[in-house]
DNA sequence: GTCATTTTTAATCATTTGATTAAAATGTTT
DNA sequence: AAACATTTTAATCAAATGATTAAAAATGAC
């Protein structure tokens, strides 16, 4: 039982190892990942990592699962909101988008690159892709622009949310960015996105 | 000389190595790559990496500088072209953007999250962000938009082009979208795009 | 305090993986 | 064909890596 109240007590080590996995994994992907870079950046040994979790593999599950419900659950409260417009509900996802990605900049390459790499995990996620497609937030987009494809909207708000993060690094990289501007541009797309959205859904 | 002439004649080896490779690194990466998935997808013997190509790290380096031309070049034609209007330019980067993924799906993944796997390479793509930025096309959006951040724009175009050829695979695991949709989503784009960027340049 | 259970550690395995080497095969030059 | 250079192969290395094990330490129950 000592587990158990250990639990509640102080959820320490093996919070500490997905707290590690966390951001070893996001940084640098499933691959590139030792399970010792894990283990050091959490301060404890190696044998540890197995003993809690069975493998490198299921610890990866965990966080991906994880992660994949934080990039993709942003939209979760606004979705089947019935009360607010659309342009609302835009101007909602660009705000906790943003919100989001600047506090986790590693989160879209990590889920978008995630399927390519690290093992299946999909299961958990397929109910997302009903849950969206028959929300009120689709079904407002379907009265705006009828005979278009939803979903074209959708890689619209998402486009212009999250590609300049996952564009940031390179920029960087070539100097044609620094940090203070990106931040400032990603307030400003704040407001703007949900301007721009408008204008674009006003199009034949 | 025999190497010489071989190479005039026949690049077959040296030639099939850098096929496997671009093949493999881009659908896994770099991390996940093992040299000897690259000499079996190009049946040939492991050793042969080495002698053409010093290291998987070289190898990896090549076919990244080579990807990154593909990805950032497809600008450079119409960057500076000093007779079109911004709306020509924004119809032919639409155009040509949606095209090259079409042919390429692996290209976005493997260019943009290569920056933190793979080894460094940087340096040859450090004159693009010049070139950029000092183009007719961004003084053309600056007339266009003054007092705004050009970057805006090129986050606008990029991420409308780019990004659904990002999600599509994590949809498609979902079962939220099939690869003739998403064919035929492309297509609209290609004319859509340009339209949802005029009307966005409009704003405020 | 003693016992049983849980947690942690250190040492070790077995495999994988990038790379090398020496020799064989192939091609070129004279 | 003889001598030389290039290319290819098979075998092997050394290091890295995910995982396991047996013992020690810590913890909680009684």
């Amino acid at each position: 039982m000592a587990k158990n109240v250990k639990a509640e007590v102080d959820l320490s080590t093996e919070e500490k190892i997905k707290e590690a996995a966390r951001k070893v994994f996001t940084q640098k992907g499933y691959a590139a990942t030792r399970t010792r870079d894990i283990a050091e950046e959490a301060g404890l040994n190696l044998a540890l990592l197995n003993y809690y979790f069975r493998s490198k593999e299921k610890l990866f599950e965990i966080i991906m699962v994880e992660k994949m419900n934080q990039f993709f659950g942003v939209m979760d409260p606004i979705l089947n909101n019935a009360d607010s417009k659309l342009e609302d509900k835009v101007e909602a996802i660009a705000l906790n988008y943003i919100d989001l990605l600047t506090k986790n900049p590693d989160l879209p390459l990590f889920v978008l690159s995630g399927i390519r790499n690290g093992p299946k995990h999909l299961v958990q996620i397929m109910g997302k892709a009903d849950k969206l497609i028959k929300s009120v937030l689709v079904k407002q987009i379907q009265e705006k622009t009828p005979g278009r494809n939803p979903m074209h909207f959708l890689f619209n708000i998402l486009g212009l949310c999250v590609y300049p993060f996952i564009m940031n690094p390179i920029l960087q990289s070539m100097s044609a960015m620094n940090d203070k501007t990106f931040a400032q541009m990603m307030k400003e797309r704040k407001t703007l996105i949900p301007e721009w959205i408008k204008a674009m859904l006003e199009v034949t």
